[in-house]
DNA sequence: TGAGCTTACGCC
DNA sequence: GCGTAAGCTCAG
């Protein structure tokens, strides 16, 4: 009889053993029993007979991990923290059949893709002589940042580096948002590259994986595009990743394990010894310092950008409703960024001052007119409108912070003769609302976009001459360490919507005027300056932990925190910023507590964390979050 | 007294 | 994380 160590996909536990008369490689897929249930494992070593009674592997699966996923699973395990079998879990988006089922498949595919080997163009990308510089300093370092302005034609330069992969038979990951996986992107890499070119992302439909992962299995996806699951598909020959709008929130998982798919490109660059490139319009203060960058600046457009700083509360101001009306009797095209949802992000009595908050987090209840709801932007709790304060019965109700929605709502009653629509995750809720709403303002059959983030992320305007810009003041507000960059990086990314064919305005509505004139046009700047602020107490000079404990308990929790807390105190090399309520002290019923750690070395944090961890510790190492 | 719900334990 | 068994509460 044999003996294997088997990691629980998905479970936080650790490694079980388990018996099997056959001989079992290391990496391969099985079933075992836990309990009574049968689950999914990953055989990660053999060893001798174990004291206690063991069950036996139910079945082999043909599909097995390679010896670098399997350094990678060992890697998230231990810098983020988190079992093996949590690291296991994020490499298999798909059904455990799917290895052989797909290889199976993977054949068919093949003589189908021959014979359509033709849809592929073959056109060759010609580069100017800047991008042409830009693509050899990329080529010259291990990681390396492509800070470049938008419309200055990184796209063009990842292209050739992927052709140039490709005609080597290397395979390219090419990661972005979620949010940026748009049809404009995914029709230019397919008219490109035809059948070398796979799309992945967590929506496609199971037929779609199933195809996906065949071209992968059978190595014929020369470039994979994909949000951050994309980095852990088996591909096969490895030989560049990129990863677009590296400074994106949306690369950091925020469920367990809490991983960064930006910085674990970085980590697989070393481990498949292949080039890895970052690219950004507002690179992060943390890729800006760690590696060397090439500055690719616009100019591809001929056009030229005014700025116009309003000094206002956040509203539609005369201002704002001139500029957009003028643009109306021109027939050109606007968009209106606003960081909030719904109509409106809080209801307030104005004689008790009670703010609505919801049943389940302490957090205010947002007003969504067009379901006559509040709703919880944290738990989705929804609930009627009140018609008096549940406090103080006084019917005087007001809503505070517009939103998205009433933003829509305002406009229309103004300006009748525009055609607005509203563009974030509550009226764009697919890819194909998404495609139509883009191709709607492309065909100029839409005047003007009111949306959050969503309208910054790698869409292309080809009419818009007006950028309106609010709230940006209560991003900056914010107050964690990265809110001066995270608004600055915004206000960038959304002026740089604007503008692409004709002269084109921005207008921003801000009382902090001076920071952002200073540096909208010169990010580097910023950036130099940023890195004072940050010397002495954040990253990318000081490595953060953050570690969270949530129980519908709150005493529980609490316990929790202070246990920890208590096992920390003894640690070396970490600093104990705090341990305490969180800012959101409920969420979805359970009470939130916190402890945050800070260190020069991150095996310090690692070492630390892992002797003083209690069970109810969820570890969020590098947190962008501070909530 | 036991249905119905909450909490603690430990999984190989 | 999650199933199970033990603990707890309360109407009858």
């Amino acid at each position: 009889m044999k003996y294997y160590k088997v990691a629980i996909t998905g479970s936080p536990l650790g490694e079980f053993t388990y018996e099997s008369l056959q001989k079992i490689e290391t990496g391969t897929q099985v079933s075992v029993a836990v309990r009574n249930r049968v689950l999914n494992g990953v055989v990660i070593a053999t060893c001798k007979q174990p004291d206690f009674k063991t069950h036996e592997i139910l079945e082999v699966h043909a599909f097995r991990f390679s010896d670098k996923q399997l350094a990678l699973a060992r890697f998230i395990a231990s810098y983020y923290i988190c079992s093996l079998g949590d690291a296991f879990a994020l490499m298999l988006p798909y059904e455990i059949t799917a290895g052989t089922e797909a290889a199976a498949l993977g054949t068919q595919t093949s003589v189908w893709a021959v014979r359509h080997k033709n849809t592929k163009s073959t056109s060759k990308i010609i580069l100017s002589s800047k991008q042409e510089n830009a693509l050899t300093f990329l080529k010259q370092h291990k990681v390396s940042l492509l800070f470049g302005d938008t419309g200055s034609g990184k796209t063009e330069v990842y292209m050739k580096y992927f052709e140039q992969m490709a005609e080597r038979g290397k395979t390219s990951i090419f990661l972005m948002p979620e949010i940026s996986l748009t049809p404009q992107m995914s029709k230019r890499l397919k008219e490109h590259f035809g059948e070398d070119f796979v799309m992945w992302h967590s929506k496609l439909t199971p037929l779609a994986k199933k195809k996906a992962l065949a071209k992968i299995y059978a190595g014929e996806a020369k470039i994979i595009a994909g949000a951050r699951s994309a980095l852990f598909l088996p591909v096969k020959n490895l030989g560049l990743i990129i990863v677009d709008e590296e400074h994106d929130e949306s690369y950091k998982s925020s469920s367990r394990p809490r991983y960064n798919a930006r910085d674990l490109a970085i980590y697989m660059g070393k481990l498949y010894d292949v080039p890895v490139v970052l690219g950004s319009a507002t690179p992060s203060l943390t890729s800006y310092v760690k590696f060397p960058h090439f500055r690719l600046k616009g100019g591809h457009f001929s056009s030229e950008k005014s700025f116009l700083y309003e000094k206002s509360p956040e509203s539609l101001s005369p201002v704002v409703l001139q500029n957009l009306q003028k643009i109306l009797e021109k027939k050109e095209q606007a968009i209106v960024f606003l960081p909030t949802r719904a109509n409106f992000k809080y209801l307030q009595c104005q004689d008790c001052g009670h703010t609505i908050k919801c049943a389940f987090c302490s957090v205010g209840m947002s007003v969504h007119q067009h379901s006559r709801a509040l709703k919880c932007h944290y738990c989705n709790f929804t609930q009627a409108i009140p018609q008096v304060c549940p406090e103080c019965h006084s019917p005087n109700l007001s809503s505070a912070r517009l939103g998205t929605a009433e933003a829509v709502k305002i406009l229309q009653e103004i300006l009748p003769s525009a055609r607005v629509e509203q563009f974030d995750r509550d009226v764009i809720t697919t890819a194909n609302k998404l495609k139509k709403a883009l191709k709607r303002f492309n065909d100029k059959e839409s005047d003007i976009l009111v949306g959050t983030q969503m309208l910054s992320k790698g869409h292309d305007y080809h009419g818009v001459t007006l950028a309106v810009v609010l709230g940006m003041d209560n991003m900056l507000n914010m107050g964690d360490y990265r809110a001066r960059e995270k608004a600055l990086s915004s206000l960038i990314q959304v002026a740089g919507r604007s503008g692409r064919a004709k002269d084109a305005k921005v207008i921003v509505q801000t009382f902090n005027e001076d920071f952002f004139k200073t540096y909208i046009e010169r990010y580097e700047d910023f950036l130099e300056e940023e890195k004072v602020f940050r010397q002495e107490l954040y990253p990318p000079y000081k490595k953060l932990c953050r570690i969270l404990f949530a129980h519908k308990n709150g005493l529980k929790a609490q316990d929790a925190m202070r246990q920890m807390h208590e096992n920390l105190l003894t640690c070396k090399g970490i600093e104990i910023v705090g341990a305490k309520k969180c800012a959101i002290e409920k969420v979805a019923n359970k009470y939130r507590f916190e402890i945050l750690l800070r260190a020069d070395k991150s095996t310090d944090i690692i070492k630390a964390v892992k002797s003083a961890k209690v069970d109810l510790a969820e570890i969020d190492m590098d947190p962008i979050e501070f909530g």
